[in-house]
DNA sequence: GATATAAAGTTATAATATAACAATTATTGC
DNA sequence: GCAATAATTGTTATATTATAACTTTATATC
C-alpha cells in the first residue's frame, strides 16, 4: 500500500520492495543499477522525508565509496532520469519515487513541520493541468507541483496538546 | 491585460501597471516601498522570464547601491512576503506576480526554450488541489507548481524552419 | 529632538551543484 | 580470451545560490 501520513508501515518491507520494483526497472531497461546507484537508491528511501544530497554523503562515505559531490549527484541523476527518485526542487532535496513507472501528475504534500512528503497520484490534477497546457498552446515536459503545510498529525498536534492542558 | 506567450504586448505599460498596482498595495498595508525595494522590482519586471538574484545585482550597482548578495535578496524577500514576486524554485528564479492581491490557485508555465513564464490561474487546478489535501487530511499553506516545456512560440519554430527548408 | 524601530551596508561564510580530467570497470566485437 | 570501446567512478577544483552576524544609516514615534 503507498505511504500516507496515517499510515503505520512496515518500512523494511517499505524499502525492499522499492528496491525490487527499482532492479527489476532497470533489468528491463539494460541499465545498470550498480552498488553506488543502489546504495544511494537505499539511503533515499530510508524515511519518507526528502533528503539534501549532503546528508548523503556521510553515509556513502561509511559504505567505503568516495564520498565527494559528483559521486552522490551522479547517482541521483541516474535514479532521477529513470524516474526512480524525485526531486522537491523548493526543498533541494530528494525522494523516492512512489509509483515509479507510471506516468501519471503526481503532486508532492509536504508538512513543513514532521518533514513528511507525500505523493499524490490525481486525475482530476492531470485533467486541470490538461486544460491549462492546451488552453496555452503548451506542451508540458516536467512537473513540479509541490504543496506545503501541515500534515493531519502535526496539525492536530497543538490542538490535541491544548485539549491536555485543559484536563489537568 | 495578462501577458500571454501570444501577445505582443507594450511591456513599458506593462512594468507601470505592475510598479503602480505594488505601490498602492504598499501603501494600503503601511509597507515601505523604498528605492530599492521598487529598483530590484522594476528589474524583476524587465522581462517576463525569472531571474536569479545574481543577475539583478549589476544593475544595482550601476544604480549607486550597494552591491553584495544580501541587498538583493531582502529586497526579494520583502517582495515576495507582500506577494509581488514568485520564487520559480525549480529554476532558483524570481518572476514578478501576474496579479498581486488575489489568493487564488495559480501555475507557471515556463518555457526551456525561451526562457518566458506565465502565470495562469485556474479554479479546476484550484478545485483539483483542494480535492487532493482534503482527502489526505492536509493543510496548504503554500504552493509550487511549475511547469516546464515548450510554449507555443518555440513549439512552432521548428516546424516553421522545416516548411521554409522545404520551399527552397 | 531623543528614542525606538526598520532598513540598508558590509564582511564572511554556508549550502547546493557542476566542470573537467584521470582512473577504473564493464561491455562489445573479434 | 583479449584488445578496443564505452560507461562508470574517483578526484580536484570551482561555480552558483543563499544566509548569518554585526554595523551603520534612515525613518517613525513619542
Amino acid at each position: 500500500m503507498a505511504f500516507t501520513f496515517q499510515s503505520k508501515h512496515d518500512h523494511g518491507r517499505c524499502i525492499r520492495q522499492a528496491l525490487a520494483t527499482a532492479d527489476n526497472i532497470c533489468v528491463e531497461r539494460g541499465q545498470r543499477f550498480t552498488k553506488i546507484r543502489k546504495l544511494v537508491f537505499g539511503l533515499i528511501w530510508q524515511s519518507h522525508k526528502p533528503l539534501g544530497a549532503y546528508e548523503l554523503l556521510p553515509a556513502i562515505k561509511k559504505a567505503g565509496f568516495n564520498s565527494a559531490p559528483p559521486t552522490v549527484y551522479r547517482a541521483l541523476d541516474f535514479l532521477q532520469e529513470q524516474g526512480l527518485v524525485h526531486r522537491i526542487s523548493s526543498l533541494n532535496a530528494f525522494i523516492g519515487c512512489a509509483h515509479p513507472g507510471h506516468q501519471c501528475s503526481s503532486c508532492f504534500l509536504i508538512c513543513d513541520q514532521c518533514e513528511l512528503a507525500v505523493e499524490v497520484e490525481s486525475d482530476r490534477l492531470e485533467e486541470a493541468i490538461n486544460d491549462i497546457t492546451q488552453d496555452m498552446g503548451f506542451v508540458a515536459e516536467r512537473e513540479h507541483i509541490e504543496i506545503v503545510g501541515k500534515c493531519p498529525n502535526c496539525k492536530l498536534k497543538p490542538i490535541l496538546e491544548a485539549a491536555g492542558k485543559n484536563e489537568q
